[in-house]
DNA sequence: CACGTCGATGTAATCGATTCCACGACCTCG
DNA sequence: CGAGGTCGTGGAATCGATTACATCGACGTG
């Protein structure tokens, strides 16, 4: 493959002239920039981002490591990632955890050694040495939806609290008392933080939260269909199963189809993360939906701010209530779904924060 | 950030003894290697992979350009090549060409500038010049799924021929007779490919298949959406329609909601990529499972025999029918995913290749 | 005892870019 | 007319690794 070289001897210059040419120097001579520029169509030259960035010392790249590919939230703010950071002029290097701590520190290991220029992370795990070291060496890092805490790292992610408290409010107003939750894993903000804000809203409508109705999940589908056979299994089933994220979801809808039960008549069913598919689904089911395309963008924002040398921001965006049928209600007709959020139903004006 | 001269100085030894204990190099004595390997530890050193590249000229890094990550399909794919890149000890970066062939291009370009290895790509058009030229000119390559016809370079995707055939026997077994195809851009091999297959299946059972009945989607939701649109305004609408992918069935399934319709007493539907949520939706859809996690393994043992210089291999995998009640036949219980097929159906046996 | 061999190590070239510094040509102004 | 400036250019150092080659001491052998 051609190197600088090799096109400062097709145009016969020196390599510092090609350097100057290709980075839009100004002090290079019409005639010295339309050598070189017809040298390097000659030998197809593309220059050598390898050698490139070991001299700049920067790679123009960021990392990002999520804790699933194949979670669609993941997978979409993957997309956003991409998008705004190209639009930035940097690359994206996906770095996929599959939940497993070992794995992530992989990635961030790869991705540090390759010098990326700055790290998204959705952390798996609460605490891995490998992160909060690599943060306190000064590594430019935002995280994003998940975090941990106790590092100065701004934070991108969205709040969920009044849009489960709008979820309760209308199991309550449906008539639900018995409410289940398929938690996350307690080691993952998002885990444990979905659990109290469910917690919390429970509190509010003076409903009990036995730990029998707590299950324990890890953001896996597996995990959702276990823990609701072991709902269905107690002697008092909950009336609604709540999964703290789309795949748990699924697997609870498994769980219950096993069973020959059918949603909501049997058994109400509501996930945090909004699908395209849940409308789809039988039957269609409530949500809580993430502005996840926002997230990304503003993470990457924050990100190249850090990197650039301005201020980073914390930014918390508001989750919101998607109500279909899986909880009992009555369908509406759907209008076209709009960009950022996936083909949805409004909640109906009543219910936003209709109670206390 | 320290480097091999940090460790050397700290060492007491020169950088070229310090090199050969990071590359366990056998002549290197015991108490050298001991003292290197403790400031390694004290400095908290990394080799600069960047650097390391530059002077081996390699990367150890795959290049993965897909047609659309938000596609569970591509996910999927994408998914099995980290891992089996991984166990082979490379590393891969994504570029997710959201079907546009500029991006495409950006994206192929941007990994050659880094030097990858080698390229697995998935091309979104038939021609990519950059491609065919980077092929030639000696890039280590390999197509998974879709390719482009007169480049030498090992394909590695799955023939849905003998499957499309068993779902128009499926189909012809119901009684259905007037079956539509939502295509996939001609200028994707899957998408014509799709299309043949299943103008050689209807051919086989003497049914028509008229061109209002081919629609020309573009592997995205709206695409299907619309083209069902137009399917279900003909004066004499098809009795089942037949998406080429995923997404598209999605956006056919909306396009069926929004006029109040059902499936499959209204009309049929079918797909081609099978996704753990068709299982799940309104009703359980039939589709045509590739077995996508074997096809991203075998794609980077192609690529990875290639680029150490065995002679690689084009590998073809069958893709099989997984009925469901999309197409009006009755319900089976289905028993648990298997691993490598989403949860699904098995056909029954009466219907593989049953006829002629 | 001298010489060849082998193991351990260091010196320096190299990969392909960027960029500081120096230099010559030419211009401008006092 | 000469001092000082600007412009275009090339030479060479540099980034952080790897590795060919040289060196040197110890040791075995004829």
């Amino acid at each position: 493959m051609a190197s600088i070289k090799d096109v400062a001897a097709e145009a016969g210059v020196s390599v510092a002239t090609v350097s100057r040419v290709l980075n839009d120097h100004p002090s290079v001579s019409e005639d010295a920039r339309t050598r070189v520029l017809a040298a390097v169509e000659a030998l197809g030259y593309r220059p050598n981002a390898v050698a490139r960035s070991l001299r700049t010392d920067q790679t123009r790249t960021l990392g990002l490591v999520i804790s699933d590919v194949l979670n669609p939230y993941f997978t979409e703010l993957a997309r956003s990632v991409e998008e705004e950071a190209r639009a930035l002029g940097y690359s994206v290097i996906i770095g996929n955890a599959d939940e497993r701590p070992d794995l992530q520190d992989h990635h961030v290991r790869t991705l540090l050694d390759r010098r990326i220029d700055g790290l998204l992370v959705s952390p798996t795990d609460g605490g891995s040495p490998l992160i909060v070291d690599a943060a306190r060496a000064g590594t430019p890092m935002v995280f994003v939806d998940r975090w941990i805490p106790g590092v100065d790292v701004p934070v991108v992610r969205s709040d969920g609290r009044a849009a489960v408290r709008d979820l309760v409010a209308h199991l309550h107003g449906l008539g639900h008392r018995r409410l289940a939750i398929i938690a996350g894993p307690a080691a993952t903000t998002t885990g444990s933080e979905r659990v109290e804000a469910f917690r919390a809203a429970m509190a509010e409508y003076g409903l009990p939260l036995p730990d029998a109705y707590i299950g324990q999940g890890d953001f896996q589908a597996e995990s959702g269909r276990r823990v609701t056979e072991g709902f269905l299994d107690l002697a008092e089933p909950p009336e609604v199963v709540f999964a703290a994220d789309n795949l748990m979801a699924l697997g609870a809808l498994d769980a219950v189809r096993a069973r020959g039960l059918r949603v909501p008549q049997d058994i109400a069913l509501a996930a945090f993360d909004d699908i395209r598919w849940f409308v789809h689904t039988d039957p269609p089911i409530t949500a809580i939906a993430q502005p996840t395309g926002e997230l990304g963008r503003a993470a990457v924002r924050a990100l190249v701010d850090r990197i650039e040398g301005r201020p980073p921001q914390s930014v918390t965006l508001p989750a919101r209530l998607v109500v279909r049928r899986s909880c009992g209600e009555p369908a509406h007709r759907e209008p076209p779904a709009p960009e950022e959020f996936p083909a949805s139903v409004e909640p109906s004006p009543a219910m936003n924060r209709s109670q206390t």
